[in-house]
DNA sequence: TGACTTTGCGCAATCGTTTGCGTAAAATAT
DNA sequence: ATATTTTACGCAAACGATTGCGCAAAGTCA
């Protein structure tokens, strides 16, 4: 209670200067302000005594500028967001600033908020992960001019910088493999719908049976989360059709998991009655009762350049040039993947 | 940039009133202080128009009070700290607060630095896992007045509110487990030291032993850190010695990780030739290549009970007389521990 | 008509910094 | 001795909000 009023003033009138001279000494202005020898090391002397410890919202009012960076994301208990996020808080806590950490639940009208308070809080920049395909509050955002980037996820027709995965490429490349290991009965279960991540994955999967002349059937492209629910849900029900997917593509690390719930609960293996892969190469995947074979993402790497990206814009003042950054997956072949007798399959490609 | 500099002044001097009625319109005072009806309407109106929003720099300036919590965790890519942040978050946000997140990537030094930083952040109040046992900047915190809880770890001596599982009970359990699975050469990969949850851990694990009238081989307890990396070179180690421990009671859940990546490179099998209890069950728990035998902690609970109760010491202005709030675990039994043929083991309680 | 009450709103200080100008005193030059 | 430069610092506004008083105008009452 006593201590926190230690202010500039405070010293100030301690030692008989204005407030402008200790401000000055103590952001290291003495120079440039021919502030004496005596007078800086008396300043910061007591300074230190006192353990003045500036008054951070004083300053970003004044100098329209806070350090701080907003973070929304959808789910920070998703590990793969959660990796993201500590290369985030990282790389800007080295570059000097703070993150205020959102969680939007996916959910948009949380998201439209979070914004909101966001510019409240007059955050210089914002990192997201935005849920849906509304954008008329991201088109809001640029008009305010507030620097963004957005992360793991990003609009086609939107001029904002992005970065994000080829998961396109990635999705191609798993499916292949699928394909190439003779399955032709393949479901795709996705996650959240409109968002990019999604749409390029199952673009992917789409493209694969395309470039191997198969085609697809639309009732194994299903469900509609990111989650573990939807993955076992999904699962469960697609174990009850007459005709039996031979493999799964599951679009996140969440899924997966969600299916080999409903998996093992229907007493079938992997891969012998059913092969997978899942997106999202997590520490555990290797080490599943059947070795996972996953879509491995950057995602240090995704944190630290949206964070780069972003800081950049900030401190130059002007939007950036550059629009989108995707970075290569890599496929990682364990043993969920179940080689299946020859069919009649050639590639087109 | 046009847009950013809507204010209460700017407001007023359309409607040519005082920014002090404005001020009392949009927050709802209108009626204590008697605004007319038409006035209000006005006011509202062109706020709403102009898209005003409140700069919270300026308001917490005044207020002293700034809705925002100041959350520190030594590693938010741990999935234990990740759900647990999840949990904070969103009780934190749906109170009103918001919350600037930092990792104190286990290091003291760095959370010195960032308890700084939230003080001149002005964060009215603090959610900490302290890495430690240095605790004079806590010490220096409290004097301070700035309302802290602890999570996960805490001091015994300090008097500080806390909430943490009770680590002792759940280590106390599964190694019990163990014992009465006749196993004695049970090797404890512990993490940070000096912690309390690794204490706490370390003490259950003495004294299961004690409670079965065994004695310890101190060369057992091994490691120093909470992560993948620890888990994996101490079990490297352990399977090179003479005498292999039968079992390994690994303090997380990355250490846990890192010792099934030690034990299958060494081409052993759990529970077969080594059985295995770890401390935070996950999601994947139950799906690895052995389903794993865990302490579960109430992660959710723990994050909103520490949120929870550091709101209500904020805005009661006084601090918790209730100190410490231990959370119940639950041993979660599957197929990492094998049976031993008998020993001469018998209870002592 | 004058006194009193109610209505409706504004003044100005305050929160803690930063910064564009100034300026008095000392030093130096002429 | 006067003019000029240098040294060392201060004034006061500004950032955007909140709030304890205060006060004029209108309404009510006798």
């Amino acid at each position: 209670m006593k201590n926190s009023n230690i202010t500039l003033q405070g010293i100030a009138d301690q030692l008989n200067l204005s407030v402008t001279t200790v401000s000055r000494v103590l952001n290291g202005k003495s120079d440039r302000y021919r502030i004496s020898k005596e007078t800086q090391d008396s300043v910061n002397k007591l300074a230190k005594e006192l353990k003045y410890s500036p008054n951070q919202l004083a300053r970003g009012l004044r100098l329209k500028r806070t350090n701080t960076i907003g973070y929304i994301i959808p789910d920070i208990s998703n590990p793969f967001f959660a990796s993201i996020a500590k290369s985030v808080e990282k790389f800007a806590r080295k570059s000097g600033y703070s993150i205020i950490l959102c969680d939007s639940e996916e959910n948009t009208e949380i998201e439209e908020n979070l914004i909101q308070l966001m510019i409240e809080r007059k955050v210089d920049g914002l990192i997201l992960s935005p849920v849906g395909l509304e954008i008329t509050h991201l088109k809001n955002l640029i008009q305010k001019n507030v620097p963004v980037v957005l992360l793991d996820r990003y609009f086609p027709d939107l001029e904002i910088p992005f970065v994000t995965s080829d998961n396109y490429q990635g999705a191609l490349e798993a499916v292949s493999l699928l394909i190439e290991n003779n399955h032709s009965q393949i479901a795709c279960i996705q996650g959240l719908k409109n968002t990019s991540p999604n749409n390029d994955r199952v673009k992917g999967y789409l493209d694969a049976h395309k470039k191997y002349g198969l085609t697809v059937d639309n009732n194994l492209i299903v469900g509609d989360s990111f989650g573990e629910e939807n993955g076992y849900i999904e699962t469960k029900l697609l174990l009850k059709r007459s005709k039996l997917p031979t493999a799964i593509f599951a679009v996140s690390n969440l899924i997966s998991l969600g299916a080999i719930r409903a998996i093992t609960e229907e007493g079938l293996k992997i891969p012998d009655d059913i092969s997978m892969i899942s997106f999202d190469d997590q520490p555990y995947s290797r080490f599943l009762s059947t070795p996972m074979t996953t879509v491995s993402q950057q995602s240090t790497q995704i944190g630290q350049i949206a964070t780069k990206l972003l800081i950049s814009q900030i401190e130059s003042n002007k939007n950036i040039e550059q629009n989108g950054i995707f970075l290569q997956t890599k496929l990682i072949i364990r043993d969920s993947v179940k080689k299946n007798p020859k069919l009649e399959v050639k590639a087109t490609a």
